[in-house]
DNA sequence: AGAAAACAAGAGCACTGCTCACATTTCTGT
DNA sequence: ACAGAAATGTGAGCAGTGCTCTTGTTTTCT
């Protein structure tokens, strides 16, 4: 008798979710968005109707692995972010941007189900929004040290359309973004918006047959986005 | 008895042609990315297995729709850049950049098909690469005017990567980027990847309850890719 | 007018997500 | 320990899908 509620029914349980998971995204990898629940189901040995005890939908199985994968790519750039030395400003977002792009390109189709086109008639359910802003929560802690540490300036001389200025601020009225500065945050997610359309680039193949070398190329371009948020 | 090798018969099946694609469409705006022969067919009174009198496969059907997109949004950058003074370069470019983005909402659907994720076995045709390119060509031929005007600079000072560089140049080779250095173009490049980070953040609702006014937010974001390109 | 090509129709196959009635297993309260 | 309840597994079935094939009709070409 464990101290769970239940003991190992709930863990057969859990396991099996977590089976379903591993073989979907698998399949997901393999086979593109267009998943089939009958198909995990057969690899795992169970009747298809068996997954609808474990999942309510199809919809809500892509949904705990958009969730699953929001958090990987979060914790990934937490912790390549927090390995580096909290003075270096530059190198903490560049560690940043480099995690991003680093679990991106090892999960392909996961990266799609994020940053792609939206499923049609899917609307992200609100369990996705708090693991999907953990990266922005990221950035958005560099900006502020970096304004604190008199490394970043606040671009006080930017001339910021009126409703743009009033989107900022109530963005910055949002807990964990306390201190930015509208014209900086702007700058922040306009460099955020690139780093993505550049991994998209990349991972969705626009750039195939014209860069090969995608270090490289990544490289140089994350330096241009550096200069261009004043790190 | 017309010009053409067939009569009648040629001009009703081009225009049950068009009138698939149409359909198509339609139901691509509101259902997404599964698209049903069978339900588009039946919008028409045909049989679903009539269409394949007209397209090859689902997948064809959807190519020859991803062909009249790109070459929608090729005609609308061409016209809307062509209106603009030829000396004026800044105007130029962002009347490129606004006719993508005033295109992509006007077509939510086909700007993910064009740019979002792949779908998974499907890889695009050569018939393709053609028509997706002509926004790039636009662009570039900005980047040129602006270097013989002598507005723009030919970014000497850049330290590329040497992979990059010989990527660059690679690029330079090919019909219509001739004159345009590596360091300009590696810098275009990064631009047109950012403004399509903005777009797609955009179109895909990752900015919903964050920014209000896309309008103003764009014009200032372009803006600031305006600078970032050196016009 | 006769031959050939194009077109339309419908049945059918293998697949999908999902539901439902039913059987089985495991847990829980007394 | 045992009965009732809850959770889990099963297989049939429904409506839908892409696609193929056979059959019949219509239009075009020679």
């Amino acid at each position: 008798m464990p101290d769970r509620p239940t003991g190992a029914r709930a863990r057969a349980r859990a396991q099996t979710i977590q089976d379903i998971k591993r073989v979907a995204r698998l399949h997901l990898a393999s086979d593109g968005a267009d998943l089939s629940l009958r198909s995990v189901a057969r690899e795992l040995g169970m009747v298809s109707s068996a997954v609808y005890r474990y999942f309510e939908s199809r919809d809500s199985l892509l949904t705990a692995i958009i969730i699953d994968a929001y958090d990987e790519l979060g914790e990934a750039t937490e912790q390549a972010e927090a390995a580096v030395r909290r003075s270096d400003l530059r190198g903490r977002w560049q560690a940043t941007a480099h995690a991003i792009r680093d679990w991106s390109r090892a999960h392909p189709a996961e990266y799609g189900l994020l940053y792609g086109t939206p499923v049609p008639g899917y609307s992200a359910p609100h369990d996705t929004i708090g693991p999907a802003s953990r990266p922005v929560v990221v950035m958005t802690a560099i900006l502020r040290d970096g304004l604190e540490r008199r490394i970043l300036v606040p671009g006080q001389h930017e001339r910021l359309p009126a409703p743009t200025r009033s989107d900022l601020e109530g963005i910055i009225a949002l807990p964990g973004f306390e201190g930015v500065t509208p014209a900086l945050l702007a700058r922040g997610m306009g460099v955020w918006a690139a780093l993505f359309g550049l991994v998209s680039f990349e991972l969705f193949g626009r750039l195939t047959n014209a860069v090969h070398d995608y270090d490289a190329w990544f490289d140089y371009q994350l330096r241009l986005l550096t200069r261009d948020l004043g790190l």
